[in-house]
DNA sequence: TTAAACTTTCATTTATTTTTGAAAGTTTAA
DNA sequence: TTAAACTTTCAAAAATAAATGAAAGTTTAA
């Protein structure tokens, strides 16, 4: 397999992977070419590269920043703007984390909280449920926090996260 | 807050949770709502509470068996079937980790590993290529590996996994 | 200033995913 | 058998998500 064919496999790939996490594959491509290059890349050739029109560009790249996975940079001389990803994959893994529970697990908690916490009077159906989503809510926030430990840490997280949970 | 309002609201969110990670807001849907009942509910009752139609009904619950996260039940004396779903959350947990790295990451790391073996040639652009590659290589399957030794065990993973690891 | 170079926005279009519902298929009781 | 009770399938429709591209916005060099 030659250069650009790997290189395409790759992007393509990594969008469809995406897509099954619930990432937009566009923003997932865009991504993985980041990643890849060993040098910033304009929009200019994302465009090209990707065969994306600009408005899509720019809005992926936007969301991309918003991620903080992304990072815009500025050419000595050039108008334009060129980009870069995040290459470090601790860095990265902890970024996507981070974002993840913050927009998607926090709020899910929160709701978890509210509806187990209902009086749950005296019907058997009812005890269920208030029993079920307590247990829940309990596994959801045990896993975000061990989530949360695991990218505290950027390297060796394993034996840093057993010391720090041994106190 | 009263039963019904909260037994919708952790339907709604569920199924939300689910559209974000990938997963057919419908099916999320069914499986909250088995979760959360104490007994075996027939296709015509979430066809019910959920307002969906026969179709839907039967291929999300069919996805759903598929996952492993929800059984078929037999009621004596009734011909129709009736389902539920896992509710010991470290084996919910452990299924769809199985799940989702047979299905998603095992065949990504296949590509990884097909474009990270690619001759790199003299270039700083395919050098660095290979190099990212490899390294995202490394680093999905040691995600995945300790994902899988984490739901081996069932109760008390972290401590057993130190142990396994520390040989 | 201003106009060229560039980026962002967003109403509209396009693509993708999900849902429907009726026909086909299956199982069971009599 | 057969017919009632039930489930599955899948082509077509509907809903949702993503992409386009042109106009509006911004920045900068002169």
């Amino acid at each position: 397999m030659e250069f650009k064919e790997a290189k395409n496999k790759f992007v393509q790939t990594w969008g469809a992977l995406g897509s099954q996490w619930g990432i937009n594959k566009t923003m997932a491509q865009i991504h993985a070419l980041l990643m890849v290059s060993n040098e910033a890349v304009s929009m200019e050739d994302i465009m090209d590269e990707l065969q994306i029109s600009r408005g899509n560009a720019s809005m992926n790249l936007r969301a991309l920043m918003d991620w903080g996975i992304v990072y815009k940079e500025y050419k000595a001389g050039e108008r334009k703007e060129f980009f870069t990803a995040e290459k470090d994959l601790d860095e990265l893994a902890s970024k996507i984390s981070r974002e993840r529970s913050r927009r998607e697990i926090k709020p899910a908690l929160k709701i978890l909280k509210e509806v187990s916490t209902i009086e749950a009077k005296d019907s058997t159906e009812e005890k269920h449920f208030v029993d079920q989503t307590t247990k829940l809510y309990d596994f959801v926030l045990k896993a975000d926090n061990v989530l949360d430990k695991m990218t505290e840490f950027n390297e060796n997280w394993l034996a840093k996260l057993v010391l720090k949970i041994m106190k």
